[in-house]
DNA sequence: CTCAGTGTTCAGTG
DNA sequence: TCACTGAACACTGA
């Protein structure tokens, strides 16, 4: 369920779970996708005996800040997770790392379709892949000014937009369309054809969604339910909480549910 | 058995 | 170089 909000959470969670803690040992499985540019065993190495002293995020992209370099970062892709729990009988089916800390703690990040990652940089903020990101809604949220200067050189669908992560940092399929289905804009609409007033729209939205979403842990039993979130997943005959009803297209290679 | 999926990357094209 | 599009990646579950 990789979005901001939900990387957001995550990080919160495992960093409650961490800091302060001394990492003891660590499980890696050997798998040379997951862990990009780095031997899992070399992984591990680096890991033993750090003191996790914090974590910072940048889109759906978070790393853990250590008493000394080099800092594990990690994305989910689409399947992955991490896991917090006490007892090894508890680690998870295709756990791919798992820290164990000084209190027992067990930290596991399980990932299924293995398309996340996991790295090791020295300075996550100035080194790919978080150098390559665009604006932060939550930590850089760029002015009205920016999306209006960025939308007219482009020509892509706004929803294509929206999810490239070299424009805005943090926006998957799901809050993409809950910003355009809230601002009421065609996803297909190319940007440099939306008006100030629509690009003001996006923004706001943008902004609203993700700080909600945050707010409530991404739980999304406590979103509103007047957000399409809840009524998108039905493929068959869904409407939205008017009643209208849902269309399902393709838009910037994803699957985008919309209401006219 | 087939296909889509809360994401990214790469090849091909303009 | 850049922007754009669509396929590829890898695997589960409907």
């Amino acid at each position: 369920m990789p979005e901001l909000p939900e990387v957001e959470t995550s990080r919160r969670e495992v960093t409650r779970a961490a800091k302060g803690h001394i990492i003891e040992n660590v499980f890696v499985s050997d798998d040379r996708i997951v862990f990009d540019g780095i031997a899992p065993r070399t992984f591990a190495n680096k890991m033993k005996g750090r003191k996790v002293v914090g974590s910072d995020r940048r889109g759906k992209q978070y790393w853990l800040e250590l008493d000394k370099p080099p800092f594990p970062v990690f994305h989910y892709g689409m399947t992955g997770w991490m896991h917090v729990y006490k007892d090894k009988s508890e680690r998870p089916r295709f756990c791919k790392m798992e820290l164990l800390l000084d209190n027992g703690t067990r930290i596991g990040y399980r990932d299924p379709r293995r398309l996340g990652r996991i790295r090791l940089r020295k300075d996550p903020l100035t080194e790919p892949p978080i150098s390559n990101l665009g604006f932060d809604p939550v930590h850089d949220m760029a002015e009205l000014a920016l999306f209006v200067e960025i939308f007219a050189k482009r020509k892509a669908p706004v929803k294509a937009v929206l999810l490239d992560q070299k424009f805005c940092a943090g926006i998957g399929n799901w809050i993409a369309d809950e910003i355009l289905y809230q601002a009421k804009i065609d996803p297909r609409k190319p940007t440099n054809q939306l008006t100030p007033v629509e690009t003001k729209r996006i923004r706001k939205k943008l902004e609203d969604i993700i700080t909600f979403a945050i707010k409530v842990g991404a739980d999304d039993s406590k979103f509103p339910r007047t957000w399409l979130f809840h009524y998108r997943w039905g493929k068959k005959a869904a409407k939205d909480g008017k009643g209208n009803p849902i269309e399902f297209i393709r838009v910037g290679g994803r699957t985008t549910a919309w209401v006219k």
